[in-house]
DNA sequence: ATACGGAAATTGTCTTACAAGTACACATGC
DNA sequence: GCATGTGTACTTGTAAGACAATTTCCGTAT
């Protein structure tokens, strides 16, 4: 192989790489992406980059319309609107039925730690931890098909980030607090509240992702 | 072509005419579908009815695993559950929105017309209106990732209803009414007694598919 | 009857090939 | 000079054939 694939499957190897390489910024959003450049750079067959591709149009992360090479989706301040809104509304479900329990998911515990042992580091480096935090209240849900749902959405939101290099979009304190008081709020089993400051959360940063999106 | 396909795409094309036949009963849960047999059928190359049937696993309609040959999706009880929590999540909020604004579709008012005309009716045939009738609601929102979910929702959906021919789960004339006095509710702005009231809806649905697809 | 081995069937991938559609540049006419 | 039309190059869509790898199932032997 040209370029290492973890092997499993070749299709999947692809769609793998292509994946990281897409997040890393290395393939930034407009870049072309055409069947035979894909075939030709992990040497394999035309049909295998062809269904890697296809692959990638469908999770959102390529586009392409009928003969027209693929290129890595540009997603627009609607989109990004878009999606946020989709999101909040299974978190904020996700945050509601925790809070009726008094459950605070220690994987979410855990991801906030993390962010803020990184409040003074480089702002990109949080948001892995950030997706991690709010994955995991979708997580307690149990629900198969909304995580997997919710996954999707993931993908489209870290594309957004590779918009953004300078994702100094919020201060690192202030989302640590804000998840902080969250996790509070579902401690003390206030679901409305805790929903509320949710909402707020992902609208503040749905504003500004929109703001630099637009400024593009 | 061997069998009536409205030119598109000979992939699109084989895609939509297995959903159609999947959906139609034609090919029940369970059905084995081989690459070769679809490619057959439809005299294509198995290249083409390969993709096909990947989209169709991709959307949940067909399962396989590696080296397996596809099989109509078998839904469990816990499937028809888990889909119906994740609709139960988008509507409600859906119908929060909606009695915010005080708006009630017009597409969901006309559906559930269509229902209540069909009140002795075949209750095969209340699927289709009342399907409709939810998915307005959904597409009142806006959200076009919203509703490209809810739609892949509303095809697993179809995919549960073929398990159970004998879809009189509840008498058309409940669920007729169920629906006109969630839409009196949005229409009086009662955001919170609307959205009990679709959940509610949505839950007695769901415990009578789960519990006829345990009996199976 | 059970376990082992092998054959059949199926999918995964590659190679090659041609058809069809799109985009861009070039030439032509106004 | 500009608009328009055409032609060519590029890319994707689909097909056909071939071989490897894996799974399943059946037959045989113990």
């Amino acid at each position: 192989m040209a370029a290492r694939l973890g092997v499993v499957s070749v299709v999947q190897a692809v769609i793998r790489s292509l994946r990281a390489r897409i997040f890393s910024g290395e393939l930034a959003p407009g870049t072309s992406l055409a069947e035979v450049d894909v075939a030709t750079h992990y040497e394999v067959a035309r049909p295998t980059a062809k269904a890697a591709l296809e692959n990638l149009v469908a999770s959102g992360l390529l586009t392409r319309n009928a003969h027209q090479t693929a290129r890595v989706t540009l997603l627009s301040s609607r989109d990004a609107i878009d999606i946020y809104r989709t999101r909040a509304i299974i978190e904020a479900e996700a945050v509601r039925l925790l809070a009726a329990q008094r459950e605070v998911p220690s994987e979410a515990r855990e991801a906030n730690a993390e962010i803020t042992e990184l409040v003074g580091a480089s702002p990109i480096d949080i948001i892995d931890p950030d997706i991690r935090f709010h994955a995991a209240l979708v997580q307690a849900l149990g629900s198969r098909r909304t995580s997997a749902i919710y996954a999707q959405l993931t993908d489209e939101i870290r594309l957004c980030m590779t918009h953004v290099q300078d994702a100094t979009l919020l201060s690192t304190k202030d989302i640590a607090a804000e998840h902080a008081r969250l996790l509070q709020l579902i401690s003390e089993g206030e679901a409305a509240a805790a929903a509320k400051v949710l909402e707020e959360h992902l609208h503040t940063a749905s504003n500004k992702l929109a703001e630099h999106l637009e400024s593009l």
